[in-house]
DNA sequence: ACGGAATAGATGACACGTCATATAGGTTGG
DNA sequence: CCAACCTATATGACGTGTCATCTATTCCGT
């Protein structure tokens, strides 16, 4: 899959734009983790699951359940629903239905947390990354970016 | 900076391309990462190290200016040169001219590594991002994340 | 009913990142 | 000259992510 022979390299203006991404991401990234940590002691991973439990009656979910709508890999999800768990912004509970398995329950703390965390989370978003951009390149990235995942999904 | 008082949410368009971006983002790094470490256990992080001390005369940089040149943290950098010396990818020098400084130079394994893994991962950048999009992608996505850094940069 | 395969989840080891702090050597105004 | 300060770098603690592996169940074919 990789043992090329005549390595084609990028040119000027993909070397441009996969920098400038680079650069983007890593700062972009970084500056959310910042205010959301600042503004609530949460971190983006945090804020991802505490939003998936909010959208669902109960706020509750099975770990495969989050797993899958997360994205993540299985162990990372648990070591962070430990450590969450351990700061009382989620709880397990047993399973009645299958024996293996196992819910992970919003708290009022988590639910607080979330509450308070939003509208500044999206706020930062919009400032820091949306006010920078018009209609047309919004539309243009999230072409784009489908376009890519459309790919990585391919390749597996 | 944040206690907003009525939260303005993302509209349809901003939340389809916000959640697209974040999934490319994650999945890419995330396919980046496991090509290189498995072609030459290299990890993106120690890539982009080499890729700097290779583009300098003597693979020799003070911390300092590899640090602003990769913009890291000053301790992500030092953590990541002492896990990097110790596989023995670099080397630590004292530096004559100032007595707190040293140099972090490239060895002879470092210089390998990074010229086996450098044809391949440009290839997978190109297989799984480049020959999704169109020139007008590219040039778009470079003008728009210019101006999200030129935004990012602004709110330092 | 049973034995093997698949599934749900946890865990330990270890790489990576950040924050706060330590240390030591330069720089400079008085 | 030297005290206050700034710069270069390292370190320890701790949160985060991955991989390999372990346990307990459930499922399924015979």
């Amino acid at each position: 899959m990789d043992g090329m022979d005549a390595p084609r390299w990028l040119d000027d203006d993909q070397q441009r734009a996969w920098r400038a991404y680079l650069r983007m991401q890593a700062q972009l990234g970084a500056a959310l983790n910042r205010q959301l940590q600042a503004a609530c002691g949460l971190s983006l991973a945090d804020y991802d699951v505490l939003v998936h439990l909010t959208d669902v009656p109960d706020g509750r979910l099975r770990p495969y359940e989050l797993q899958r709508a997360l994205e993540w890999e299985q162990s990372r999800l648990s070591h962070h629903l430990s450590r969450m768990q351990r700061r009382g912004l989620v709880e397990r509970q047993e399973c009645a239905d299958d024996g293996r398995g196992a819910f992970v329950v919003l708290t009022e703390a988590g639910r607080e947390a979330i509450t308070t965390a939003a509208p500044g989370h999206v706020e930062t978003v919009r400032a820091l990354f949306f006010d920078a951009l018009g209609p047309e390149q919004v539309e243009a990235l999230r072409q784009l970016t489908t376009q890519v995942l459309a790919r990585l999904d391919a390749a597996g």
